[in-house]
DNA sequence: ATGTTTATTCTATGATTATGAAACTAACGA
DNA sequence: TCGTTAGTTTCATAATCATAGAATAAACAT
């Protein structure tokens, strides 16, 4: 996938800041997922301190602001950074807030620096 | 190489610009080096249009203000936020001035997207 | 030595970003 | 329905960043 300078400034952008490095890592790294799927985590709205897909994430969207003394509106702020960036999709149904990370971005970051 | 979460803020800070990328991007990309070489590029001070080492880079030092539209201390200054990002190395030596790319660094961040 | 060219540092300023408070919306349960 | 919980949006503000001009320094040619 070829891209405008500026898509790679973004995405550089939105992981230039360590609440949203930490997120996004949290996202793309401690959530075990089922092979094939795209969901990395779930959160339940109501608090629960797990990825409801397999476990690893020891933190609940709701808690993220404790664990990161942020604000919910700056949390909010930093999922949308994520989001403009291309390299995570959020969507809610429901009870439950549904976090996709855009792998294909991932690789286009790599093969970007090859 | 494993390294602390700000030390990757960092670098993403530093390609997070877009006239810090195109600098990168012109070090690492469109300069033919020598095998086993670290030089990726070398610009004479007195503007000659070229890569020293091999070719392939169209636009010396001085003439990446112009190409770009920016003041010469506003270049020097993105030069210097590569450098402390630890992506590439800047040296003078007479009237020659030598940049090497850190390709450590590229490798860690590749190895960070894994 | 003196002037020229080139890059850096310092300083000021306009633009952008990060942040939280408050108002707002959506989902749910009693 | 009404209150609670969760997340978003709007707005204001403090902090950071990008930029250029001026002063400075280093290298060189004459």
């Amino acid at each position: 996938m070829i891209m405008k300078l500026t898509n790679y400034t973004k995405i550089f952008k939105a992981l230039s800041n360590e609440h949203r490095l930490k997120i996004f890592l949290m996202l793309y790294k401690n959530c075990c997922v089922p092979e094939g799927s795209k969901v990395m985590a779930e959160f339940h709205i109501k608090g629960e301190p797990c990825c409801a897909v397999k476990g690893g994430m020891e933190k609940a969207f709701t808690k993220i602001c404790d664990c990161m003394k942020l604000s919910r509106s700056t949390i909010s702020h930093h999922f949308k950074e994520l989001q403009n960036a291309g390299l995570i999709t959020c969507e809610r149904e429901g009870q439950l807030f549904r976090c996709r990370v855009n792998k294909d971005v991932i690789k286009t970051i790599k093969d970007f620096l090859k």
